[in-house]
Order: structure tokens, then sequence, then C-alpha cells
RNA sequence: UGGGCUAUCGCCAAAUGGUAAGGCAACGGACUCUGACUCCGUCAUUUCAAGGUUCGAAUCCUUGUAGCCCAGCCA
């Protein structure tokens, strides 16, 4: 928290910079911002960055953070998307209390603008058709046509857009259009049409309208109304700038919105992108929206992402106007760094061979009493069942070790976490040569917690009692999209990576698992850090989705 | 192709004419009841390139180069 706090302290990103400016100038005396999703779809982590950088420089600048959606076409949005959104807003912690707002219920005054513009002369009604428009509009190095309907009086306009109102025209038989100019070479300047035809329900107004206003009328005005100061969007939107400072202008409003663009998040392995991630659920590839795999907010936080890691990551991975793509490690790096403190760590093995201890008496068992996490006292400590026969991770056995092998072999002694000592004798095979149980005797003078400091050893290996050992599910996730780099090919396929789901079904776990809740997350060690699937935990079986793995520097295959 | 924007370590990213922050990753080493964590150390004589201005340039000027965005009645 402290090194966060001095970089933003000590260095403004440009956003802030330009915001210190306007209340140095006394161009605005407050800061308002907003995110403003279309809800067509569900957030993802770049959408979280959206998110968090305006509702963070509200906050630092105490002013106030608005929820809007940007409703303006009811061919693409869904009540359910509304509710994922708000839910996931939330979730981030992002607040806005009670300003949650619809560009859908701004249609009148909306409407009124165009009026006025008509009035003013700045905007006309056009029949031409959709193809005509586009005709007219020219191209890069072609300046556009003006349309034959652009110098309408304005009493003809007036007559014309209320009729489009009333319902008199079918859908693309006329639009209303900006009058401004058609040599512009920005050719968001060229007559953009600003108000269109659609005959359709809308999920908030429902037939009370039939013509809808488009995004680059629309937005300003939705600002302006919601006295926003700074609407920061992001970098394709620089070219439309000058029309959204022309709609302000135009339609005459005071202490005006100023728009501010920053770049995109993008991330190493992933695919972000609501349209990728929309093919990925319809073609099946995924379970759905929250796939583990994928990186909505949704899949992130089944995953066991905390709001408090992707606030975090977010932070250290700036505002920038350089197109960038962030490597994935450091969104682990966060959420590692938020759990490690935070979590219990608890043993878990998920690839099983048996451990007999053949001096342990048979039928014996004691309860180990061994502490949460011990980075942090206040987490605690549990029991754990120890027993003669326990489950180990089939990798801390080798029968033939390598150098530097730290952890069982023949005549080797090493530690059982938070138990005993442990020595090796050897292992028994089945016809195949796989190991099926391992051999060890113990030392009971090296009980964890005595005190014996007679010798050292090199290993600690984490352990499960056979007898009381809860079996679980383990799913490992990669991610969706391989290591190509987590682009499209060229022709606009995806490098889907064939491995990115990996289900172990015969895990087994400490009791003081058998009853986590939902969403949890723990520290498995050297098995990384876990997440108990709501979705799919069941009283008799439950589920953990694997979040990252931790490091390790000792690789088995070297 | 006209317009807009961008370029600083493998990846993000500061530096606002005064002599290249920080984080991730990587690599050494110490510590360790897990090889994790923690700790210590290494990691850009150079900022897309070439010229120029200046006592001094990542920052200013010139000319190039590369990448991204724009020709929806999508947002």
């Amino acid at each position: 928290m402290e090194e966060n706090r001095e970089i933003t302290e000590n260095s403004r990103n440009f956003i802030e910079q330009e915001i210190d400016r306007d209340l140095a100038e006394g161009v605005y005396d407050h800061v308002q911002t907003r995110f403003p999703p279309e809800p067509n779809g569900y957030l993802h982590i770049g959408h979280a960055k959206s998110i968090l950088l305006n509702y963070g420089l509200a906050q630092k600048y105490g002013g106030k953070f608005n929820m809007r959606f940007d409703d303006t076409n009811p061919t693409k949005e869904k009540e359910e998307f509304v509710q994922s959104i708000i839910e996931d807003v939330r979730w981030l912690g992002a607040d806005f209390e009670d300003r949650l707002f619809f560009a859908s219920n701004y249609f009148q005054q909306m409407y009124e603008c165009a009026v006025l513009l008509i009035k003013k002369g700045k905007a006309f009604v056009c029949d031409l058709s959709a193809e005509e428009i586009k005709e007219y509009r020219g191209d890069f190095k072609t300046p556009g046509k003006e349309s034959p309907y652009r110098n309408r009086s304005v009493e003809e306009n007036l007559r014309l857009f209320e009729e489009m109102k009333e319902g008199r025209y079918q859908d693309g038989e006329k639009v209303l259009r900006a009058r401004i100019d058609m040599a512009s070479p920005n050719i968001n300047m060229r007559d953009p049409v600003i108000y269109r035809v659609a005959r359709m329900s809308h999920h908030n107004t429902g037939d009370t309208w039939c013509i809808y206003p488009m995004y680059d009328f629309a937005h300003p005005i939705e600002d302006a109304i919601e006295h926003i100061t700074h609407s920061i969007c992001t970098l394709e939107f620089e070219d439309h700038r000058p029309l959204y400072d022309w709609v302000v202008r135009e339609c005459e409003f005071e202490n005006p919105p100023r728009q501010i663009e920053f770049a995109k998040l993008y991330l190493t392995n992933v695919v972000t992108g609501k349209r990728y991630i929309k093919k990925l659920v319809e073609d099946g590839i995924v379970d759905g929206w929250d796939d583990p795999r994928l990186v909505s907010i949704a899949a992130l936080r089944r995953r066991g992402y905390t709001p408090e890691s992707l606030r975090k990551f977010v932070e250290l991975v700036g505002v920038a106007k350089a197109n960038s793509s962030v490597d994935y490690a450091m969104l682990e790096y966060c959420i590692r760094e938020d759990l490690k403190l935070k979590k219990a760590r608890m043993m878990a093995i998920l690839d099983p061979v048996k451990l007999v201890i053949d001096n342990y008496p048979e039928g014996q068992t004691e309860e180990l009493v061994i502490p949460n996490n011990l980075e942090n006292e206040e987490l605690g400590e549990r029991k754990v069942p120890f027993g003669r026969e326990l489950y180990i991770e089939r990798e801390d056995f080798m029968e033939e070790p390598p150098r530097k092998y730290f952890r069982l072999f023949p005549g080797n002694e090493v530690r059982l976490m938070g138990a005993y000592f442990v020595t090796c004798t050897g292992c028994e095979k089945d016809e195949d040569g796989n190991i099926t149980v391992v051999h060890a005797t113990y030392d009971p003078e090296t009980k964890s917690g005595s005190g014996f400091t007679g010798r050292k050893v090199k290993g600690t290996i984490h352990w499960v009692a056979v007898n009381t050992a809860v079996q679980v599910e383990c799913r490992l996730y990669e991610n969706i999209v391989d290591e190509e780099k987590g682009k499209l090919n060229e022709d606009g396929s995806l490098n889907l990576n064939p491995n990115s789901l990996t289900v172990l079904k015969e895990c087994y776990v400490e009791p003081a698992l058998a009853d986590v809740k939902a969403y949890d997350s723990f520290q498995f060690m050297r098995n990384g850090y876990f997440c108990v699937d709501s979705k799919d935990s069941r009283p008799n079986r439950l589920v953990f989705n694997r979040i990252v793995s931790l490091k390790s520097s000792f690789k088995l295959n070297k």
C-alpha cells in the first residue's frame, strides 16, 4: 500500500495533469466522472480499467462518479446485461451511490436539442438511403458531396423531424443529420447522422420512441446533463472529439464537459474484446460469460480474483496514450500479492501417492496444531489429523533423485509439514513399474513445536491423512488462448489452447476444507492459489478452481 | 491514400531543457517447518532513426521510419 501511495503522490498521470490544469485555470470547480457502458455484453478486465480510472479520479478530486447505461440503440441491448454490469461495478468497489442513470431517460432532452439545432440551421432531415449517404460521404482522399436535402428550410425540417418522431416513416427512410462540413478531412464531421428511425421496442422506454439518437450526438448531451466535467473514453474516439465539442457548443450547454482519451488495456495471452468473447460463448467453446478461462469480471471473480487484486492491477498498469499489451504475469502477481497474507495456507494433494510410516503404531491417530499462515498470526491455527497412512504428492518422492532434489528418496530424511521428520525406506511398485506406496519411518522426537534442534533437513513436504482426507475435484485452468501472443490469427480465428482445462478427480484436502464457503480462496502449499467454485459445489464433492500457480525455482524436468 | 494519435529495458511506465524513477518478468545470493514468502544484489552511457539548436536534449526544431484509429442509419 505504501509504495502505491508514493507512486500516485509523486507522479500524476496525464489525465490528472489535465484535470489539475482545468482546476487551476478555473475551467471547472469540481470533478465529475462516469462509466457509460452499452448493455450489450458482460464486462471484462478492460472495462475494469475504465471503471476504476473514472472512479479513482472522482475519489482523488473529491468529486462524484456516475454509473450510466449508454442505451441509445435498442437493437443491441438487453436487460440481462444491465444487471450483470451493475453487479460487476459494485463488486469492483466503484461506488456510484444512488447515481444510476440511463441515457434513454434523456431522450426528451435530446429531442429538444435536435429541434434547437434544426432551428439554428445546424441540422436537416435527409432522405438519402444508407448507401447513398455512404457514397456522398466521399473517402479519405475525396471530399464528400453535399446532400440534395441539405438546404431544406427550417420549417420543412421541423415538420419532417416531427413526422419522423410520430412514426410516419419506416426504418432507414429518413434520418436527421448535423449540418457541418462535407469537405472536412475528418470524416466524422461530414454531416454525421444524429437521429435514425428504429421502430422497435426499447428495454427501458418501450414503444415511446421510434427515433433514436446516435452515439456522437447523444453522448455529449448525456455528459452535459449530468454535469460531467471530464468524459474519459478510449483512443478510438479521438477523431470524434471535434464533433463532441461541436454538439455541446451548438446545443448551448454551459460549462460543457471535455473529452479525454486513454489507451485501452490489452493483456498478453488472453482474448479481450467483447466480440471474441461472445464468439467463444456462442460457439460453446467455453461454458458461458463467466467461464474461468475468460477474463470477464465474472470469470475472474469465479476464479478467485478479489476486487482488491484488480484495483491493484489497474493501478500498476497505469494510464497513458500509447497502445500497449500488459504481461499476464502482472495480473497473477496482483492476486498472489493480495492473497498471500490474507488467506490460510492449506495442504492439498493433487496427484496422490500413499506414504506409510511403518514405525507409527497401527490404528493410532493424533491431532496436530498448524498455523494457518506463518506470516500472519491473525489467521490463527487449525487442527489437522495425522496417522500412519498419508497421501503425499507424487512428485515429492523419487526413487532415483536428480542433483539438488531435497524431497523424499530412499535414505533421505524430510520434514512432514507441521508434523515429524520421516526417513524414506523404499517403495512398492505395480507390475508396470508405477510407484504405489512409499515407505518411511518417523522420529517421535522431531515433532513440530517440540523444540527439537538435533539435526536439520533440507526439505519439507505437505501431506493429508488417508482416513480423514476429503476428496475433491480440482480444475486447473490455462488461458483459453495459447501463448502465441493471445492475438488473433490473420484470418481472424483464435489460437485456442486445447489444454486450457485440466480436471483432476482424485485429489485430497484436509478435513478443515470440507465446509468452506463459495468463492473463498486458499493457498495450497506448492500447488498455488485455489478458489472454491460456487457453481459446481455440492455437499460431498467440492470443486476447486486454480487461480494461479506458485513460482517454483526447482523444475523436476531439468 | 487525407486526417488523428503514438513511439523510453522482454512487458507496463515516470521524467514537462539540468544529466534516464518505479513495478512486473528474468537472473544471482541469503533466509526458510516447502524450493513459496521475505531480504539483498544485477538488469537502458541511452529514449524509433538521422541531422540541427543549446553550456546542457528523452524533452525544442527539421527530415524520415514504424505502429494504432477513422470512410455504421454501432458504441
